[in-house]
RNA sequence: GUGGAUGUAGCUCAGUAGGUAGAGCGCUUGGUUGUGGCCCAAGUGGUCGUGGGUUCAAGUCCCAUCAUUCACC
């Protein structure tokens, strides 16, 4: 993997790359579609490549659970497996074990965790992730991690923060320790953790940057802290990171977030809210977020955004969309994803030129002039995030 | 025609020993940030079929009546 800077915004520090894959090229600033399960949800290939998606990621944990590791080998990754020619990104599993899964104990280097399907007991370590992922054969793997929940106290982030920094030494050196299986090479990104203090994010970035990996990500935000110190580590972990590496913000995020993102410095992005939320009706547009279920659309013939080019806004109405939503429609969800995910994609593209024509400082003012930012709701987000914790720890007993 | 059952929110139904009504779904509106088509939150909504009666007080007890439904003629 090979990435080349382009250009950079001033006094923005947003910047315009090219990272190179066997896969092919990923032009940055980009968001990436989200393919837990080897799909992007309701989305064939082809209409991801409509959408201008130019990478997509995969789950470790969930790949790893189903359809398993001996159907992917056998498969012969997972490319082949989901017939996707353009390059993966596969995410560690070190999320999943903290979000999804039901105990997670950590002793040592070995994470015990039970599946959320079954409540089958399982372990993963740095290695065994490095291995589940060179059988995935992605373009990216990403190291293996410890994600700290929202609040952290200072004791527990340092604690965790020299763990994680452990497991992505030991996840380089066994990641290198063997050839690829596949024949195409893979890159590996570090995490970047710290919880919401400083002093450790900027002390992880310097320890990881010194270790030296191909790309590095920023983690563990986005997981119910204020925005505001979202959006101020980014940009003082960004500005300590090497120019001449990729950096990816994990998880993020809203239209608002993936602009005030690149501002800062970021190059790469991945969320699961164009397609889960296109999923319960939301639309996304240049103008913001819209519910189409809402009552207000039942008789509006205008497409779901007029400055829209993908198939659902070239060929159907908000009345339409409506009425599928109404009956719980397949047709809704699929037009809604191929939607929001072109409007995610062309969002970061549109920047990505502003960043090339050295206009992006104008680009962020025009956008934020139009588009309605929701209120902030971080914190009611991580007691939803706790409830629904809760409530697979009921469903268990 | 006779006998029984049932009439409570838009729908399906709770409502205990009489104290001016609840749930689920629906509907309205928010939320969802390294993915369970879920889930969470708030809100709307009923002169308890109708008319009498008993009682300080009736969805609840009594009488009549209408409607629906079942069984038997």
């Amino acid at each position: 993997m090979k990435f080349k800077l382009h250009n950079e915004s001033n006094p923005l520090s947003a910047r315009a790359g090219t990272i190179q894959t066997d896969h092919g090229k990923i032009e940055t600033p980009i968001f990436m579609p989200v393919g837990t399960h080897a799909t992007v949800k309701a989305l064939s290939n082809d209409e991801l490549n409509a959408a201008g998606a130019q990478v997509i990621l995969g789950n470790t944990y969930h790949l790893y659970l189903r359809p398993g590791m001996e159907v992917m080998e056998t498969a012969g990754g997972l490319h082949k497996f989901m017939n996707w020619d353009k390059p993966i990104l596969t995410d560690s599993g070190g999320f999943q074990v903290f979000s999804l899964a039901h105990l997670r104990k950590i002793e040592g280097d070995i994470t015990t965790f039970r599946s959320h399907i079954d409540g089958s007991l399982h372990q993963f370590s740095p290695e065994v992730s490095m291995d589940i992922q060179r059988i995935l054969g992605s373009d990216i793997v990403m190291v293996f991690d410890e994600c700290t929940p929202y609040p952290c106290d200072y004791d527990y982030a340092k604690e965790s923060l020299a763990l994680t920094h452990r497991w992505e030494k030991m996840s380089k050196d066994h990641l290198l320790s063997k050839d690829p299986l596949w024949g195409h090479s893979q890159a590996l990104f570090a995490i970047v953790q710290g919880s919401v203090y400083e002093d450790l994010r900027l002390k992880s970035a310097k320890y990881l940057t010194d270790e030296g990996f191909d790309g590095y990500a920023i983690g563990g935000l986005a997981v119910g802290e204020p925005k505001e110190i979202m959006y101020d580590l980014t940009h003082k972990i960004c500005d300590v990171l090497p120019k001449d590496k990729p950096r990816y913000l994990m998880g993020v995020g809203k239209p608002e977030d993936i602009i005030h993102s690149i501002a800062r410095g970021v190059d790469m992005m991945d969320c699961v809210l164009p397609t889960r939320n296109a999923r319960n009706g939301s639309v996304y547009t240049w103008d913001g977020k819209i519910n189409i279920k809402n009552q207000q659309y039942r008789r509006d013939f205008t497409p779901l955004d007029p400055d829209c080019d993908c198939y659902a806004c070239k060929n159907h109405t908000r009345a339409y969309m409506h009425h599928l939503y109404r009956q719980n429609e397949i047709l809704g969800m699929r037009l809604n994803s191929i939607h929001n995910i072109y409007f995610f994609v062309q969002l970061t593209r549109e920047a990505r030129k502003a960043i090339m024509k050295d206009r992006f400082p104008a680009f962020y003012k025009d956008f934020f002039n139009r588009y309605r930012v929701e209120k902030d709701h971080s914190e009611a987000n991580a007691i939803h995030r706790e409830n629904r914790r809760k409530k697979f720890e009921l469903n268990k007993e």
